[in-house]
DNA sequence: CTAATAAATTATACCGGTACAATTATCAGA
DNA sequence: TCTGATAATTGTACCGGTATAATTTATTAG
């Protein structure tokens, strides 16, 4: 592990454990240096990492501070790794509706960089939150890059197994949010009424080689549907 | 204007200038430190601005690649001073329905760190979009730091206002998204109809030194609403 | 005691270096 | 032509230094 990423699980760390809260001023710049035994860089990068998870700002000539969001159960848009971090300890279970190798629709096809012939892997299921749905999310995988897949994967999660078993590096993604009203299908796998309010989020994910091999539309329950992000300066 | 900006300026005036497309590979590294006639880290400094800003990807042994997003009119999350420059070039106009100076309601008391007897300036305006509702905006600023607010500066830009006329330095925010329907009195502001969906926003926005100094509550017209995020790795 | 001024504190910009990891290009051997 | 090893390319981690800008604290003058 990086020791610029172990320090700052560290900082993190030291202010989950002392349970401080927003405005709480950190030890110095210094204090740190001494105490991770690390360059002056090191640690401004570390904590430059901090500050874009949301998690501190600095202010200059005055000090490093705790910073905190007040809201809980709301899903994090900047960290892209899924909703697995934000909901932990909220029960989550999922349903797979569909699982194939089949042909993209052009639509898919063009956010993957790929023609309508080529083999790509189709997921759809239903996600729950205490028994309640939380979204219905349709999914194409390039079959070129992720070669196999099968229920007990798609069960559990996708990205653990694309960066464990198939030693795939993510690297970025672009989502396109809009909200509009549910069909009746969607309406029928969400458990609410035809013409409510549906929150559609599409993410192209890309490998860090620029490659996309995911493309994906989550319709989220609109009861559910509750996000947030920390922005920087 | 730092070294770093400004490199990172022209590098992505470099790309625009040549319509360069999502995976063109851009001079390598020690070539544009020589152009600028910078240091290593100064020119990784800048590369890193770019690319949390999606506009390039770098990989390691390999070189430094344009990124792009194909669609356009979407409004992103990330660059957080509002919408200006995503809808550049699109005919913004907007309409002042409130402006006073008011006690907060409990809520945005809470957001702002202030009492429900301190005082705040309340705005209230509909923006539109090619003649078209884009939202609703309700905002209360701290008055202790905002001290002065007409309805000429509400017509144009408050944060211009904030960083130019009163010399404050925005720094962060957190922004919270949820989904639901209409009321009424939305609907009538936004000519939809009561129960159609809507996205509302509320950010809170903070100055460099960690004061919260405006509280929104943005709700956005359903047709018009879409948004997008560039994640990083 | 107040307000202006100076000094100390603290994070940030920028420099330039070594070592290393990931990728791509080259080349030898079959 | 292919395969596997080797070398070259290229971005990233990490070091430690000087200078500077913003803020806070201490000092001084009235």
């Amino acid at each position: 592990m990086l020791k610029y990423q172990q320090i700052a699980d560290e900082i993190e760390q030291y202010i989950e454990e002392r349970g401080l809260q927003q405005g709480h001023k950190l030890p110095v710049l210094e204090e740190w240096i001494a105490r991770f035994d690390a360059s002056k860089s090191t640690l401004t990068k570390a904590l430059e990492l901090l500050e874009r998870k949301g998690v501190i700002f600095q202010v200059r000539g005055s000090g490093i501070f705790v910073r905190r969001h007040k809201r809980k159960g709301y899903i994090s848009l900047t960290s892209n790794q899924g909703f697995k971090k934000d909901l932990e300890g909220f029960k989550l279970s999922s349903k797979v509706l569909e699982l194939d190798v089949r042909k993209p629709t052009r639509e898919a096809a063009s956010n993957l960089n790929l023609t309508v012939e080529d083999d790509v892997y189709y997921v759809k299921r239903v996600r729950y939150i205490y028994e309640q749905t939380l979204c219905l999310e349709e999914s194409y995988f390039n079959k070129s890059i992720v070669t196999y897949l099968n229920r007990e994967i798609v069960e559990e999660s996708v990205f653990e197994y694309v960066k464990g078993g198939l030693g795939l590096k993510v690297g970025f993604s672009d989502q396109y949010m809009h909200v509009d009203k549910l069909n009746a299908e969607e309406a029928g796998h969400l458990g609410l009424q035809k013409g409510d309010p549906k929150f559609v989020m599409e993410s192209i994910f890309y490998l860090t080689n620029g490659q996309p091999f995911d493309f994906s539309k989550v319709t989220y329950n609109y009861v559910q549907s509750q996000f947030f992000i920390q922005a920087g300066g």
